[in-house]
RNA sequence: GUGGGCGUAGCUCAGUUGGUUAGAGCACUGGAUUGUGAUUCCAGGGGCCGGGGGUUCGAAUCCCCUCGUCCACCCCA
């Protein structure tokens, strides 16, 4: 055998052992997020470098060592899109879609960032975004927050919770940031190696530090939400407000810091409970308002609200046992014959909307079966010589293993035994 | 980028003072059962023991290097 070429680190295949709970994920948003009025856009993997620089933060991760650079045979710098939102942002300005009152916008795709793997994280990940642009109100963040929650219950997930945050404005953040700095550079010697060094870059960090030193010398530190201007103060009122009156059970987070530094105002997380099936990745979906991004891209002052969810997270959460599939009928011909009759059904069968698999291996009816059986179908259907005598179908049960006989020119009748077309979802595996 | 675990059959894994021809379960093929799978019984096929180098009469086993993978740190969806 030739030498096997394999995926890159950190890009996987999505096999359908697990692709039909993806489009379990997907249908199930794509279905929500219309009933708020979202509409999807697709946007392009590859956008220009300097998209990302101007947007992310160039003193963040992401810019500084995880993103995915090259240059083109034209000369210009390209970078695989490490996030949705600067996309989304760009085109809503490219394609003037801020003519509308409010915009909005959801997406799905691959994002890419250059991180070493691990449980949860990928170089190749998808996202499922949903963007509000134009409206600052923070009903629409509470709206928008409990939509991802009625997702989330749609899909049956279960041990998350919503933790919430204001990051003030560019009016009270920076005031906040140097009483912060104020009050750690008491301590600094407390701090770990990491958070010594960027004390003076980005103090907030320190906040959300998992080292113990650290936990300690913030656990009295000055909170962001203490030190709002009134507007951002009663915005994250009216945000609490909101999902209380919503229902969406949440919990304020002030430590709570996000890795981009386009974001204004609320920020929030749905985390999943420590020691879960997510391992040291607990963040199943984050976002939040950046009501400067627009503006800083080249479009009008617009507010925004949004979040994404990451999607191999979200897969390792949700209740499998709700992508319902629909039962997958494995036709056994016996003979050339039977062969003619069978594709005449199974095309009447398919017409109606079931999944049929044709045997066309052939030999003993115990090979066959056993295939019907490795395949996981949930009807064997047979047609040997006795059953074109008797122009029936013989239609097994795998799974409680009775089996009836039902005219061959009935496929509706076939249709309703074995449980009838549904326009389900894709097959549920794993 | 840093640290740790693991690489043996298609899959999950056994395999120690280094010693004949490297094992099991599941899967696969055939048979018991020539029209009935998943259960039972029998037989069979299948391995550069991740790759390279070294020590040794002899290496899956010990040493070094390398690649892959998983988990964690960092950071994040």
């Amino acid at each position: 055998m030739a030498v096997k070429v394999t995926s890159i680190r950190g890009f996987n295949d999505i096999l359908p052992a697990t692709s039909g709970l993806w489009s379990h994920i997907e249908g199930n948003a794509r279905r929500v997020f219309e009933t708020y009025g979202f509409s999807e856009v697709r946007l392009p993997v590859l956008e220009k470098t300097d998209l990302f620089l101007r947007s992310i933060g160039d003193t963040t991760d992401i810019i500084e060592k995880q993103m995915y650079t090259f240059t083109d045979l034209h000369g210009d710098s390209l970078t695989l899109r490490p996030e949705g939102t600067a996309s989304l942002v760009r085109a809503y300005i490219e394609g003037k879609l801020y003519t509308e009152p409010v915009a909005r916008l959801f997406y799905t795709g691959p994002m890419f960032r250059y991180e070493r793997p691990q449980k949860g994280r990928y170089r190749q990940f998808y996202q499922i975004g949903a963007e509000v642009l134009g409206e600052d109100s923070p009903v629409l963040d509470a709206e928008t927050i409990e939509m991802l929650w009625v997702l989330m219950n749609a899909l049956g997930v279960e041990g998350v919770v919503v933790e919430v945050n204001s990051l003030g404005c560019a009016e009270c953040r920076p005031a906040y940031k140097e009483t912060l700095l104020g009050f750690l550079r008491g301590k600094a010697d407390c701090l770990c190696e990491n958070c010594a060094r960027r004390i003076e870059t980005n103090p907030l960090r320190a906040l959300d530090c998992k080292a113990e030193g650290c936990r300690e010398a913030t656990d009295t530190a000055p909170s962001v939400v203490d030190s709002l201007c009134q507007s951002c103060s009663e915005h994250f009122k009216g945000l609490k407000d909101a999902l209380e009156q919503r229902g969406v059970p949440f919990q304020v987070n002030s430590r709570m810091v996000r890795g981009l530094d386009y974001y204004t105002r609320t920020t929030f997380e749905v985390t999943a409970r420590a020691g879960g099936a997510l391992g040291a990745q607990n963040a199943v979906a984050a976002g939040g308002r950046y009501d400067g991004l627009v503006e800083e891209l080249g479009g009008p002052a617009t507010p925004c609200f949004g979040f994404a969810i990451g999607m191999e997270r979200l897969a390792m959460l949700v209740d499998k046992t709700l992508a319902k599939s629909q039962p997958l009928l494995y036709l056994i011909p016996m003979g050339e014959k039977a062969a003619a009759v069978g594709a005449t059904l199974v095309r009447a069968l398919r017409d109606l909307g079931l999944s049929v698999v044709v045997d066309y291996r052939g030999g003993a009816l115990k090979g066959c079966m056993k295939r019907a059986d490795r395949v996981s179908a949930d009807f064997a259907l047979i047609i040997g010589d006795n059953e074109i005598e008797a122009g029936t179908l013989t239609v097994k049960n795998m799974k409680e293993g009775g089996q009836v006989n039902i005219d061959l020119r009935s496929p509706a009748i076939v249709a309703a035994h074995v449980g009838g077309a549904t326009t389900g979802t894709a097959r549920a595996e794993g």
